[in-house]
DNA sequence: ATTGCAAATGCAAATCATTTGCATTACTTG
DNA sequence: CAAGTAATGCAAATGATTTGCATTTGCAAT
């Protein structure tokens, strides 16, 4: 229980209020089992636990977590998906094609990149985003469908 | 004009009729001056040598022509965005966050990292995506707002 | 503890991108 | 040139996300 309390607290930092349904939103997020979720996963998720809470509310605060650098936005499809953010976080990622899992990239091959792309295109690199798509472990053990 | 029959012949060769909307959509990608564009971006420019093309139209043959490997879709946000995919494409793009300039990168970064994957993270990659921020060489000589 | 108030929520309706059903039209192949 | 299928136009449906507004609630100051 100690992570939630962690989030609980890094909630109150930003300023922002914590509520029922923001606690809850946390729990979902730290049981997602890393899984990208999208909006109404979510949902869903916290309406088990608390039947009343709205759909504005879990939108209203995926953007106000987002804003607030405590979870990340990845629009890889018609609907956002959402991901914890935690401190050391980058944004390379290794992405589950079956499961959705999604699995931090602890290590950055662009650095030599973007020094090329400085001197030879002219381009000011400010920020990248790397996504490797494939089977993670379990699915690759289990695909004998595919 | 010899790079618009190109095209032509593309879309023939696809087995795909060749429409008015198609010829037109063609030119607008071609004319697009390596943009990223959106459905309605395309759509109002469609309209301009066609008044009476219609939006479902539009989304129809972008469809198709990602089905067709012609062009590709991006999610970067809320709205898919569209670009023309030549044959030497890769999936590794600078995209200037200013006027939203494309650029292909022409060097793929990640055949060791992906070994690295596979060996370390037990993960089999089957796709990546590398995508570069920053500001094209136009927009970093006029970024004198920012 | 109680209060005050800005922030957060619920609700319903609006918005925006995208999709679809269906009747009509128009490429292409023979 | 005709036939048949693919493509289109139109209007309405869908699905994700947003918003206005009245009500509630967390929490800092009393």
């Amino acid at each position: 229980m100690k992570q939630l309390e962690k989030m609980y607290n890094l909630i109150k930092t930003k300023g922002l209020k914590l509520t029922p349904a923001r606690k809850i939103m946390m729990e979902v997020f730290l049981n997602s089992g890393n899984k990208l979720l999208n909006a109404s996963e979510i949902y869903d998720q916290v309406r088990e636990k608390n039947s009343k809470t709205n759909f504005s509310t879990i939108y209203r605060n995926l953007e106000l977590l987002v804003d607030h650098g405590i979870i990340e936005k990845l629009h890889l499809g018609v609907e956002a998906q959402y991901m914890l953010l935690d401190e050391d976080s980058c944004r390379h990622h290794m992405i589950c094609t079956v499961c959705h899992k999604i699995e931090p990239l602890p290590y950055c091959p662009l650095k030599e990149l973007e020094n090329y792309i400085r001197d030879e295109h002219n381009f000011i690199p400010t920020q990248h985003r790397v996504e490797i798509y494939g089977y993670c472990k379990k699915c690759s053990e289990h695909k004998k469908d595919k």
